[in-house]
DNA sequence: TTGAAAGCGCTAACAC
DNA sequence: GTGTTAGCGCTTTCAA
């Protein structure tokens, strides 16, 4: 019978496979491989080393598990000299403490859930690093998820929070979201989720949003001042709050400067890089061309941009485009892309401020709608 | 004595607010919130709902909990019918499975670590995605971390991805580290590591690379041909592997033709903007300008393109530009980056894949070394 | 100030 | 085929 070298039991003991010409074997309750000594020179047990639990400094010092624990937490009364010692032993032992089990216990993970649509161009990334920065401060950790804009990724995206108990939720929607019960079954467990951006109007929850409307109106008046006056509007999916809100923006400002709102000038796009040539595509083949045009979004301004540029249609002369955002291209491109510029860190940032917050409250309150606000970046697209 | 409306202690009782005019209390045992009934009319007492367990669905069936576990996991002998019915119950009663607990018992986490240098620019964030594609198909969820590129930062996301009990971590080093005490620990642990990208050569584990050298060689060959003569290079942080390699493909291919290599005409950047800007103009300041640059990434070669541009310095006469990594501006600036791509996305998917494999098979074995193929993508910044 | 014991939600022997 | 039991690593009463 083969002892482990650990534990000594024999009942736990497999074969796993040969190392340097010996049996290894595996102990399944102490979770360590190891050969056993003796039939070749020097070798080194090959653990799959136990990681040192409490119970390990305690046996080593002698003490309680919960002295130990105490100890570590600065847990009310205990004995200086008992807790001193015990960090050092956790230092020696290289003991970390164990975040599942301390979860476990405590019903509380520490760990807040990202859902956002993607993060490969630079605004939803911008968007987690800001949160990111605000949440490790906390001692929160990130579970990041990309629903890739399918509502069935989102929905298996939820469940995978929910199954890890995340503490809270900071959720950009897909844009093809229409049903919100893998959201509710959020609050429904009682834990507190934060939308931003990309908003779920059915559920009165904080959110987070820069003003798109005031943006938007701002952009499209720089349009007018400058003399454009056949201004078209790509406009995002039909489902998102932005798209609306953008788009108002866009009309009011045309009200507002006596220009009539022309219903074959406004298309929208799902944001994709195909679509949004096809929109651009669109409006440069109208018989009366937009001398304007602005953009839901960068990317989408960009593409606009390549699509005039191919076409020989200067810029801005011939076609003023604005768009949003502020995106890092934009003031690479020529000519240089007006934008208005949204504080995306902050987003990230006061969102998962905002639900800590409620964390730390215990989800009472009333929601907290936060609007940030837009600038608008004049660069060469749209001056002539 | 207030008790409990659910489990009907009175000791684990605090009071938490008022809700609607009237008391709230707190049961610590069951984690509800409730207010008492009959005081005002209809109201539901506002429960943090009682996640449920397999106890409760074992209690509703009347049957016990390892039934239940068993048949939540098709385990061995079960009756198809007990089981059908701890489904539906599963299902009625909204059942999600508390991984943290089964993580603990386990010792498993079913979660893999991520640590990048940052996650802003284009580069990490497509890797991350094709790693956690690959992940999440094998049931795997992901932490990321960024380390900001600051070795201290580095350090502490090795602790939380520690104390978080992943079980494989993807890594790609900050420019600055130079010790790995911090990745070691993961060894020491058990925990398999490997790296992609920026390498620590120190440690004897699976990595995953681009061949560098080959496709440094590459694009100085074709500015070669192309009829630059002097040609200079700017180059990464000499810590970091690629810099190396990449220098070494610019050296050979100056030497197979016969043009001598000369010191001022590399450069060091740190890759951050400001040093590329730096670094461009250093070159440009020279005395015998250089007629073409290798740049080690694509953003330093941006810079550079912006810097020549404002001295209007005509690329692809007067310089020619060649980048690396075929980052999505290098498509849209003017002119086009002539740049090597590197197939990015599988970089991820290959490291996780590499990974996944070490933790199944138990940490055994000879370590992968992976290297990837480059490709030229010749647009018009170096062809004159 | 410390220890013993219970239990977080779950899995996995081992009996029956 | 199912129940009983022990325990993953930890926190937290309660009693000493």
């Amino acid at each position: 019978m083969i002892k482990c070298i650990r534990c000594s039991h024999v009942h736990a003991i497999t074969k796993s496979g040969i190392v340097r010409g010996k049996q290894r074997y595996y102990c399944k309750d102490c979770n360590i491989y190891f050969t056993l000594p003796g039939e070749t020179e020097a070798e080194i047990p090959q653990l799959k080393k136990h990681m040192t639990t409490i119970v390990d400094i305690a046996k080593a010092l002698n003490i309680s598990k919960s002295t130990v624990s105490r100890a570590l937490h600065e847990h009310g009364d205990i004995n200086p000299q008992t807790r001193a010692a015990v960090l050092e032993m956790a230092r020696q032992l290289d003991y970390q403490p164990n975040l599942l089990a301390q979860s476990l216990v405590k019903s509380k993970s520490n760990t807040i859930g990202i859902i956002v649509p993607e993060f490969l161009t630079y605004f939803f990334p911008t968007i987690i690093m800001g949160a990111q920065q605000v949440a490790e401060q906390a001692g929160y950790n990130v579970i990041i998820c990309q629903s890739q804009e399918s509502y069935k990724t989102e929905v298996a995206n939820a469940n995978v929070l929910l199954a890890n108990r995340v503490d809270g939720v900071l959720i950009s929607m897909t844009k093809e979201t229409k049903k919100f019960d893998h959201f509710k079954a959020f609050e429904r467990h009682g834990i507190p989720v934060v939308f931003f951006n990309r908003i779920c109007d059915e559920m009165d929850t904080s959110r987070v949003l820069v003003n798109d409307y005031e943006g938007a109106l701002k952009a499209v008046e720089h349009l007018i001042k400058n003399g454009y006056r056949n201004i078209a509007h790509i406009g995002g999916p039909p489902a998102l709050l932005i798209t609306h809100n953008r788009l108002n923006g866009y009309r009011d400002a045309l009200e507002k400067h006596k220009l009539p709102f022309k219903k074959e000038l406004v298309v929208h796009c799902d944001l994709s890089k195909k679509d949004a040539i096809h929109c651009a595509e669109k409006l440069l083949n109208l018989k009366h061309k937009p001398d304007a045009v602005f953009c839901v979004n960068d990317p989408v301004a960009i593409q606009l941009m390549l699509v005039a540029k191919k076409r020989k249609i200067d810029i801005p002369s011939e076609l003023g485009i604005v768009g949003f955002s502020n995106d890092p291209i934009s003031e690479v491109i020529e000519p240089a892309l007006t934008t208005v510029q949204q504080p995306v860190a902050d987003i990230g940032r006061s969102a998962a401020g905002i639900l800590l917050e409620v964390i730390k409250k215990g989800g009472d309150g009333v929601p907290v709608h936060q609007s940030l606000k837009t600038t608008l970046i004049v660069r060469e697209s749209s001056g002539r």
